[in-house]
DNA sequence: GCGCCATTCGCAAACGATTGTATTCTCCCG
DNA sequence: CGGGAGAATACAATCGTTTGCGAATGGCGC
């Protein structure tokens, strides 16, 4: 069908060397150009419609111009914004976006990472969940540009785009606290997710500031960040401390299996006990009752995260790798009230 | 930092000129080479870790294995199944996923697909939401093997998977009829999408169908498929019909609106007014009361679309554009009870 | 008038594969 | 023993760019 147009073409029809051509058209070289040449080869290029080949031009500069974005699992509403964020800000730099999916559990993020890096993506924005993992790591000494969202490196030498877990569970208990609340549950994420272990520990760690009696005791760590797990963990919670008034959830789904644990107890939501999620899920406001939580800015995230991968291919191996650490804030609904 | 082993590398190893490692290593053409050689040189690649460069071999053979999927809203969690599926199948055959989001508004869906195209993607998996895009057809002609998921062109020279809003619309009226409902009103999503005009006929149909006194009346449309638009539509709706009994929504989002104007107008879902979503999107089940609604596999419209797609690319040009249509299900849960 | 520097441009070699065609070699048959 | 068929391989062009380098050109000072 419609024959390509090529840089020869522009060229032969600007009555120039194709290499001329090259550099009339590239800002970056156009300066050793006459101008006025410069302006008679952009000229034709834009009558033609002249689009560069990206595999020609990626063959010999090495690059794609495209990014690979991992993700855990796609279903996860969590990750769209994500997406849909980085998508918006590498897009306007002309990068385009490769999905990885690695939903198939954890070991093989690696594969995936490995199939993308087979692409010859550019750069890569993790968004997988496990912690530590030795491989990443390798993929900064290695020279892929890489930035961390929504996790952390045990090895700090890749940057990470994430959320300050310390002060949004903060935002969670003194909230309750405030409420009047003295005794408060955590059902906890799995530890082996960074973000399952850091918010247990920012529990703790309010719980000792408020001078609210810390207890091991009073968390439960659920096996997955979903609403069955969190259902389980919330019941074995409640028996063992029969006397919490307000109970911490590490996620929104925990806290939603937390709302039909106390309900399967013949107690009542916010009434009886109260509850915080965590992320602001969509439709949590529809909820009965609607949910307290804390809002973690996921868009931002992805902006941000592309923001720095873009930085980071900018200028090869220097780069501070800077971690940024966005502000959660507090949606309070009516699943929290003082104690009765 | 590491160097790139090369098919000059592999044949420099194995002793043969490059070209015979090319078509050694090719099983298409390794027919033609000795196969004692094509031992040898599969020994040294595979010693070598030798990988095809991507970008050479597509320069050459004109296609980039990669292939474009178009999303309206990539924060609708609608779409992290279709987005999955695709991707899951795809894989399969060393294609990788390049995502365009087509978010901002609708008329640029066309300017997303025109980025993808400029990155040379081998095909287009097109979710995008407006009826009739004229340039959809163009797309086809043009020799770009494309699938369209979840939505219908109004030109049916390029093959569709959706599901079958008929049957679907008819379960749930069927449904509702069944409990004995009589007088049943239903909130249309916006016309301008095929989905919404599609579901608002198959209602009227089946109202027809049943004889339950189809009334255009008992109909009002909804600015958009989501929450708020639905209460307002629901709002509307119920004070101009209030004997209605039950509504049928054309979307799980409307139909919670329709909750909040039901609950608005001091009445109760279910025991009042009976209501039945559209999609099952996750956590329906966790509303109050949770919701009775079709579920719709769309999943498996990604991965069919996907298989489709494959198909298209692997026999250019020929090609049966078989549409298909799956079929939805009825998922029952309480907010649909016999009229009191 | 000559040489030198700066500017502008063309030449050609990459990048790493695929593929049409030419070459070599072997073997067999007349 | 020569020639031709056929298999196996080598050669080289090609895809569309980028880019180091050398070659023109022109202006200027001595």
């Amino acid at each position: 069908m419609e024959e390509r147009t090529t840089l020869k073409d522009v060229a032969r029809e600007a009555g120039v060397h194709v290499s001329t051509a090259s550099r009339a058209l590239n800002p970056l070289t156009s300066s050793v150009v006459n101008p006025e040449t410069v302006e008679r080869v952009t000229a034709v290029a834009r009558r033609l419609g002249y689009r560069p080949h990206p595999l020609a031009r990626g063959l010999r500069t090495n690059q794609t111009m495209s990014v690979g974005v991992v993700i855990p699992d796609v279903e996860n509403p969590l990750f769209g914004p994500i997406i849909a964020g980085a998508e918006s800000v590498l897009v306007e730099d002309g990068y385009s976006v490769l999905i990885g999916n690695a939903e198939r559990g954890g070991i093989d993020a690696e594969d995936v990472v490995n199939d993308l890096l087979e692409h010859r993506v550019d750069g890569l924005l993790l968004a997988t969940a496990g912690r530590s993992d030795r491989w990443i790591a390798d993929l900064g000494r290695q020279g892929v540009a890489t930035v961390l969202v929504n996790r952390e490196a045990d090895d700090s030498s890749v940057p990470a785009i994430l959320c300050d877990d310390h002060a949004g569970i903060g935002l969670a208990v003194q909230h309750l606290a405030n409420l009047g609340h003295r005794r408060i549950g955590h059902v906890a994420g799995p530890a082996t997710l960074s973000t399952g272990l850091f918010r247990r520990q920012a529990f703790m760690s309010w719980m000792r500031i408020l001078e609210l009696a810390p207890d091991e005791n009073q968390i439960e760590e659920a096996e997955w960040f979903q609403v069955e797990p969190g259902y389980k963990a919330g019941l074995t919670l409640l028996t063992r401390c029969p006397d919490l008034t307000a109970v911490v959830a590490a996620n929104d789904l925990l806290a939603l299996g937390v709302y039909r644990a106390i309900r399967e107890l013949g107690r009542e939501v916010a009434v009886d006990i109260s509850v915080t999620g965590y992320n602001d899920i969509p439709l949590l406001d529809m909820m009965q009752p609607p949910m307290t939580t804390v809002r973690v800015p996921y868009r931002q995230m992805g902006t941000q995260g592309a923001a720095t991968l873009l930085d980071l291919m900018a200028r090869r191996g220097d780069g501070s790798t800077a971690s940024i650490k966005l502000t959660p804030t507090l949606v309070v609904r009516s699943s929290t009230a003082p104690p009765s």
